[in-house]
Order: structure tokens, then sequence, then C-alpha cells
DNA sequence: ATCATAGTTCGACAATTCTCGCACGATCAA
DNA sequence: TTGATCGTGCGAGAATTGTCGAACTATGAT
């Protein structure tokens, strides 16, 4: 039985109308947030008290919209952001989300991620 | 009888998520850019083809993420970004999203503003 | 082989969001 | 005043999205 495999698009298939709204989603916008910090990320530290389905919803919605790269390690699942692919095709919005994310009313939040 | 007015969240209250929910809907994202391009711009043109309602419902939306700032002017109604507000709050982000959008599929639509 | 753990898929339900017709009030022109 | 035009609010229905339990597969350890 082959691993778990992924489908992702490709850089240039990343369309800005469904990156906005991944990233529109405080749950996703905190995991990407996690993922800006801390680098390749297992996929349970981005989510630890949400239900395993509801978090694999998320995931393949950062996926499949292009702003994370999922990859199978073992029983576990890698997830880490697709920063070069999005830094080509839409310079500096990455950064300029988390930079804004940050100043604004974060951290208090601890039911999501 | 007042003239119709329009409430608009203050600079600090513009939150991230809400202004990329806002800007992850093509017709508004489309709306966006030409008021970008524009300027201060009658709000019919921005979706002459659409039905009045529907006009005024993603109007309201972007007034109410803080994206746009609207004001009556006789029987019109008159939109324009709030850039500066924008900038100030999040730093070339509106640039960054527009530039990523000019440089993608866009153009070819006709159906949505 | 057995068991526990991790992730996926499916299905159902709740919550949002989108679209748009319609009636209404406001504005301007004649 | 009459009539045309514009925006708004309401309401209904369609479509999308979010949440999560349950069953299933794969992996790793005992």
């Amino acid at each position: 039985m082959p691993p778990r495999t992924y489908h992702h698009p490709d850089a240039e298939e990343i369309a800005i109308p469904r990156v906005l709204f991944a990233l529109s989603e405080p749950l996703r916008l905190n995991m990407v947030r996690k993922l800006a910090a801390q680098g390749e990320t297992d996929s349970i530290d981005l989510g630890p008290d949400l239900p395993r389905s509801t978090l694999t919803h998320h995931t393949s919605l950062l996926r499949e919209s292009g702003v994370v790269f999922v990859r199978a390690e073992g029983r576990k699942c890698m997830i880490k952001l697709r920063d070069e692919d999005l830094e080509a095709r839409f310079p500096g919005l990455l950064g300029t989300v988390l930079t804004g994310y940050e100043s604004a009313d974060v951290d208090g939040e601890e039911a999501g991620a």
C-alpha cells in the first residue's frame, strides 16, 4: 500500500482569492502563524484540541489553496508553509498578513490552535 | 429627514480576518481593484450588471470590514478605498493583494464588475 | 498477532454567506 | 405633484462552509 500522498496545486495555479479565503479563517490563520514561527510542524501541534476530522478539514483546505505543503511521515503528518511559492507568486503577501496579524488582538486565544 | 448615514469601523478596529474575507470574493476583489484604479467611484459603476440589492450587500460588507468608505451624494452612493487606514494598520497588504491579483488570470471577467 | 495511535473519509447537521425579487423611502427633474 | 431613478431593508431559497462523530486504513510498538 503506497503511503499517503497529497495533491498540491502548482505554484502558477495558486489563486489569490483562494489564498485570502484560506487565511480569513481565524483557526487557519493561527495555524499559518505557527507554521511561520516554527517551520515544518507536526499536524497535531497545529490544533491539539481539535477533533481530528476538523483538523484534517482545515489542513486540506490550506493545502488545496496552495498555502501549505503536506507530507506523510510514518503515522504522522508534517506541514510546512509554501513560503517560496507564495513569495514568488504574491510577493510580500504572507509577511504582510502575518505582520498585521501580530500587531492586532491575537494571542489571547487558546481554543483553536 | 437626515441623509443616509453609514457606520464605519475605526481604523484600530479593522481586523485582518475580516479584511481577508472581504477580499476573498472575486466580485468584491474586482470592486476593490476598480476603486484602486479610479479613486472614489459611483457605486453603480462597481457593478453595473448586478441587481441593486446584491450590490448593496457587497458594498456593505466591504464597508463593515473597513475596506471602503461610503458616502451618500444625492441619490447616489460614492465609494472609496480606505487606503490610509489600511496602510497604517496592515502596511503593504492592499498593494500586495492588488499586485498579485493583476499578475493572475483576471481581466477576462465582465459578469461581476 | 494484537493493540494503540494518527489520519482520512463519509455523512449529517448547523451556521454563514450569496443572490435576488420586492416594497419602501429619498432625491431630482419636469 | 407626478414620475423616474437610486439605495436600502426584508425575506426566502440556494449554495458554501464549518463541526464533528463513527467507521476504516496505515503505521509502529509489544
